[in-house]
This record gives structure tokens, sequence and C-alpha cells, in this order.
DNA sequence: TTAAAAATAACCTGATTTGGGGGAGAAGCA
DNA sequence: TGCTTCTCCCCCAAATCAGGTTATTTTTAA
């Protein structure tokens, strides 16, 4: 059977018992094959635009250059790979990071052997494997507040306000006038209890009023 | 063994076909029961907060009210239940509109029996079950257009202003002087070919550059 | 080690927007 | 019938925005 039809895999983790847990899971699944083995982005760096990989698994917890700051870097080194994110760390901040630097799927290490596996398949079909409380954190972003003080009106104002536009184009794209417009931001500054356009964003989006 | 431990499901389809083998698959699972079966929300709505559903699979494509514009009735008809979405639909619109309206996963219909089974398990279990192609599409919405012309400051630039901040305050937040962020706008209008702040925005988060 | 790109800052002008004060009518709901 | 929501009106002063041109320093890449 030709290792060319393979699925090429780096990994890229600093603990070695890890490591070479993957390495050895993965090098013997029939269909994978390891091209490459790191235990930080600085060693890898330098090879992995040789490895050709399909897919890189990532640890976001690294000496020197974090697995998250590194992502940008990596792509640029093997911009055709699919990077998938395997940490212990379940923070919202480091999800969202990753994912916005490029990472195509994100697992926690408690995921077991043949999950890693179907996940690596996974993201080589199109998919975007997460393990289940990732999933839901991301969906959960996705969600509003339904305890919102503000009335339908006044948050659909708001979303204009977060989109730049003035209070005269407002007024002309929902067909109201300016003055209404105005009322309707004044209520919504002594609700959200702010003075500014930013504040009254900031507050509606860490509440997720909008 | 009694019926109170077990998942209580409710099916909102108008395909009476698809309706029954979703009801026929999961009432004769072990630890799952079917508590309600309806064609359209407006024949769910009157029985719904009485059957007290754990999870509730919807259909997008309805007669009368959308599946989506129904989400939100949905959820103050049983708070606690959660909403799995079914669907033969994959465009990003629905996708969006539908986890925005309070959907806890999203299945498209060419899942098979088991893995419906396991999303209904995995979504009881803090879990967010979605089909590979729609968890790549929910993946690929947090990325960056790589290909942008703005420069890292450019962009970072725009992003205060995506949140209302004033030109001054921006300013002062990164401890450069005014003229300097008025020089950075008129580059990233120049670059984006546009005369507004708003104008501005919704061209970079069109195209991804933030 | 240069040349190019990016970030910084200045000075000018005029139009527009913003935030805040007050009040008030109409529609719809409980 | 109150209560909420949406609508509109008047006033005001301060601040912001958009645009032009030029120029220095720092960083990055060839």
């Amino acid at each position: 059977m030709s290792r060319d039809l393979d699925i090429h895999v780096c990994i890229i983790e600093d603990d070695e018992t890890i490591r070479e847990g993957y390495v050895y899971l993965i090098g013997n699944t029939p269909g994978y094959k390891v091209v490459g083995s790191y235990p930080s982005f600085e060693d890898a760096a330098k090879k992995l635009a040789n490895d050709n990989p399909d897919v890189i698994l990532l640890d976001v917890e690294l000496p020197g250059i974090s697995g998250i700051d590194a992502l940008p870097k990596i792509k640029k080194l093997a911009p055709e790979a699919y990077i998938l994110i395997l940490t212990v760390y379940e923070q919202d901040m480091l999800i969202f990071r990753a994912l916005g630097n490029g990472a195509s799927g994100y697992l926690t290490k408690n995921t077991p052997p043949e999950k890693i596996i179907s996940a690596i398949q996974e993201v080589m079909e199109g998919g975007g494997p997460m393990s289940a409380h990732i999933a839901r954190m991301v969906i959960t972003s996705f969600q509003r507040n339904e305890a919102s003080p503000l009335t339908r009106r006044e948050t659909e104002i708001l979303e204009q306000i977060a989109t730049g536009k003035s209070r005269k184009r407002i007024a002309q794209e929902l067909f109201i006038d300016l003055e209404t417009v105005k009322s309707h931001i004044k209520n919504i500054y002594h609700k959200l209890n702010v003075h500014s356009k930013a504040d009254a964003i900031k507050t509606a989006k860490d509440n997720k009023f909008i």
C-alpha cells in the first residue's frame, strides 16, 4: 500500500510522554503517517515547510511562543495544513483566539485516542471537530441575553449604531425621524447607565444585549 | 425501569414520514421517550408547555411560521428545553440565525439515526452537537481574511472605531497622537475606497478584515 | 545593507455629529 | 385605565469627522 495516500500529520507538543503517545497512536493507525514531531514552535519552524503536513496537532501551552501566537506563523509555513488544537484549557478567550488565528478544530486532552483519529479524518473531509463542551461554548457565543432591558426597537437602533452609522442615516434607513432615533438613544443610555455610544456598545456587547 | 429518568423529546417536523421515523427511532431507544410530535409550530404551541420536554427536535422549513422564527417563542414555552435544529439547509444565514435565536445544536437530515440519538445525549451533557460541515462553517466564521490590505495598526484602529470609540479616545488608549490616528484612518479609507466609518466598518466586516 | 513599507506627527478647513435638557401624542396591552 | 413602546418636536454647546498636504522616524524585507 502506497504511503502517498496516507494523511500526513505533524505534532507540536512539549510534554514528551504525551507527544510520543500521539506519535505511537497515529503512526500505528493505517492510513496515517507522522511526518514530524516537535516539542516547541521554534523547533518545528525549521522543518515544518519541508514536512508538508495535511494536519498539524498543536498544543496551546508551549515553551517559548505559545501555540496560539504561533498559529499565524504556522499558517504561513504550511498554508495547506489544517491545524487542530489539543489542550487541557477550556477558557473562552483561548478558544476564540485560537479559532480566530486559524485553527480548524479544538480538542481537549481527555479526548480518547479513537476520537483523535476520527477528528483528523473529519477535518480532512471538511468538518470542524470540537470537543462537546467546546462546541457548546462556541454555540453559546452566538446567543443573546434574553433578559435585556432594551426594547426591540432600542436593540435594533443600538445594533445600527454599532455598525458606525450616524443617527441621521439610521433614521433614513428605518424610515423614522432623526428626533425619534435621538429619543431611543437617550432611553438606551439611561437604561444602560452610560453617556456615550462607545460605552453603550461595550455594555450591550458584554451583556449580550446585541 | 422508571420512565421518569428517560430523556423527554418533542418533535416538530411537517413531513409525516420523517416525523414518524423520528418518533419510531427515539421511542424505541431505551432511555428516551417521545412526549410530543407536531407538524407545525402552531400545533406544538398549545401543548408544548405541558409536554415538559428536555430536548426539542425542530425543522426549519415548516408550514406557517418558520422554525427559526418560532425558536424564541418555543424558548418561552419551554425555557428548560434544549432545541436541536434538524434540516436539509446548510446556508450560513440560516445557521447563524438559528444559533442566535437559541438553538443548541444543528444537524443536517442525512445524519444517521444513531448520530441523532447521540446528539440528544450530547446536548443533555453540555455539548453542542453539529454536523461536520456545519461545525466547519461555524469555525470559519471566526476567522479573518489573510489577504487584508490593511496593516496591523490599521486593522487595530479600525477595530477600535468599530467599538464606537472616538479618535481622541483611541489615541489615548493606544498612546499615540490624535493626528496619527487620523492619518491611519485616512489611509484605511483610501485602501477600502470609502468615505465614512460606517462604510469602512461594513467593507471590513464583509471581507473579514476585522 | 539598502530600499520599501509602516507608523508616527503636524497644520489647515468646514461640515456634521453627538449628548443632554425638556415635553407630548398615538397605539397597544394588561 | 394605567403602563410600555414608539413616535416626534424644541432647545443648546461641545465634540467629532472627513479631507487635504507634507514630513520624520522606525521597522521590515529583499
